[in-house]
RNA sequence: GGCGCUAUCGUCUAGGGGACUAGGACGGGGCCCUCUCAAGGCCCAAACACGGGUUCGAAUCCCGUUAGCGCUACCA
């Protein structure tokens, strides 16, 4: 047996979907599992809705993900000739034949069957046109689709995470595989590239389960092997109902604007339909490549759950070296519009990624370290220098003048702690009370840091003015004394 | 409507006839730690859709019911 073949093939009329992206991982997996190859093909054939555009960024997208391909991408849409001459070919064989019927005509025929009660089967009257009949139809150029002479007899396969699968062809009917201008519909172009590009396991979405007994009767027709058909379940949004814009960020792109790892992304994915067995969250890729298996894929659609992979990102966040963070806060720092020229970041980062969960909020963390007047910026930042109440200015001021009393030399987390501490017992004041002013000064947010690292890690010279500017730009408010007694 | 797929905590899942008092994770709640928030540690609440079989024994196998989803184009 030679080693397996996959594709991914998407069609680029929208981005890539947080479904489609595991589809593709899937895909992936299972080469890298059984030493494959995964070959990525473009479904390019609707010329309404495909646009460059969108094959940009699904290539992208999975490049991001650090999904790669062996081979391609292939553009469905180059293949048409070879489309064409598959489906003539089962029109001189008699698998297919000429319709004739309009889509006017088609559209009573189904609306006659709805009323009835019925499904909807074509008739086949075509089928039983005379040779005459249909050479003058040609003489007169009456436009024509191919359709396929479906047999009636079952159809089944043994699906790689399903298991057996049974359609009746009588349940089928004649469908369309090249329309009157003589280009493929979609059955047809994915067998005849499927054969061309000799696919062994065909790894899909299961909304196509009721396309392959189709599919299957046309490799049945051109006398080919069907390959293995794996169909893993659909993604869902939080409300059951299938994942849509309306459910919020759907798009792997929205995901990367973000601030979620790749890793992480994938680890999530992975997870959602499949499992290594166990107890296991984390699963390193190696790891992940070494227990795949299309075997132990959920038969059972999943909800998408943007809470566990916001928790996932942040586990690989607090696992990630600051030097690994770097470039990426780098870049979102320069987007922020933040000069960190000249400075080490590494200390800052990992001052801040305990607890962060993505990429974003280390990098405005950081950005504040850099600038606590940023933290201004901020309307709640304000709203909550001004709720800490009358108290706030004057322990502002007090840790102010202790700590300029350390000299830059000696500006670090033990010493400023200590200082900090001696303040605290030198005016009775409970230790948070001497910190928590700090805090909000320099960050504009009641969480951070400890206030010790927190000043250790912004620049002695800007904590201080800082300190300074906030105690003597604050100005009570009218509804400060209720604050302070509260 | 027809055809098909599916059914374990709110969510992702473990489970392959006895190891099930149904395990883990996210989320929720509580406690510890603590200058805040996270992280971390400990604890709690929370599920086998329903009904019939098969079997000495069913979350697990079979049938039915119900519900959800998918497809039902000269879209992909």
């Amino acid at each position: 047996m030679t080693s397996p073949r996959v594709r991914f093939a998407p069609s680029p009329t929208g981005y890539l979907h947080v479904g489609g992206a595991r589809t593709a991982l899937f895909n992936w997996l299972f080469a890298r599992h059984t030493g494959g190859a995964m070959v990525l093909r473009i479904e390019d054939t609707d010329r309404e809705r495909s646009t460059e555009g969108h094959t940009r960024v699904i290539l992208d997208g999975l490049t991001w993900l650090g999904i790669g391909w062996d081979e391609g991408p292939y553009f469905q849409g180059e293949y048409g000739a070879r489309h064409r001459a598959d489906a003539e070919r089962l029109l001189a064989q008699g698998k297919a034949y000429r319709c004739f019927c309009t889509r006017e005509e088609l559209d009573v025929q189904r609306a006659r069957a709805e009323a009835a009660g019925g499904a909807f089967r074509y008739d086949r009257r075509c089928h039983r046109l005379s040779a005459v009949e249909i050479a003058e139809r040609i003489r007169n150029g009456a436009p024509f689709t191919l359709r396929f002479l479906l047999q009636d007899d079952e159809i089944a396969w043994d699906d790689a995470v399903h298991g057996r699968i049974s359609f009746q062809g009588r349940d089928l009917d004649d469908f369309v595989i090249l329309r009157s201008d003589g280009t493929a519909i979609y059955n047809l172009a994915v067998v005849s590239d499927d054969i061309d590009i000799r696919i062994s396991h065909v790894i899909r979405g299961d909304d196509h389960i009721s396309n392959t007994p189709k599919q299957i009767a046309l490799y049945r027709a051109f006398g080919v092997e069907p390959p293995v058909f794996a169909h893993v379940p659909m993604i869902l949004g939080t409300d059951g109902k299938k994942l849509s814009k309306r459910h919020g960020a759907t798009a792997v792109g929205d995901y990367q604007d973000k601030g979620i790892f790749p890793a992480a992304m994938r680890n999530f994915l992975a997870l959602l339909g499949w499992s290594p067995g166990g107890d296991r969250e984390i699963v390193p890729e190696p790891e992940m490549i070494e227990l795949f298996s299309l075997e132990a894929i959920q038969t059972k659609a999943a909800v998408f759950d943007t809470a566990k992979l916001e928790w996932m990102n942040g586990q690989y966040l607090s696992a990630l070296p600051a030097l690994e963070l770097l470039p990426a806060v780098g870049r979102e720092l320069e987007r922020l519009g933040v000069n960190a020229a000249r400075r080490d970041l590494s200390p800052l980062i990992d001052a801040v990624k305990g607890r962060s969960r993505t990429i974003l909020e280390v990098a405005e963390r950081v950005a504040v370290r850099l600038d606590p007047s940023r933290a201004a910026l901020d309307a709640k930042g304000e709203a909550l220098i001004r709720k800490l109440g009358v108290g706030f200015a004057a322990n502002l001021r007090l840790a102010a003048d202790a700590l300029e009393r350390i000299p830059p030399g000696e500006w670090g987390a033990e010493r400023i702690l200590g200082v900090l501490k001696d303040l605290a017992e030198a005016h009775a004041l409970k230790l948070g009370d001497a910190m928590q002013p700090v805090r909000v000064a320099l960050t504009g947010s009641t969480v951070s840091e400890p206030v010790n690292e927190l000043l250790a890690v912004v620049d002695r010279e800007t904590a201080l003015a800082r300190l300074r500017e906030v105690a003597e730009g604050w100005k009570p408010g009218a509804g400060d004394a209720v604050a302070a007694r509260a």
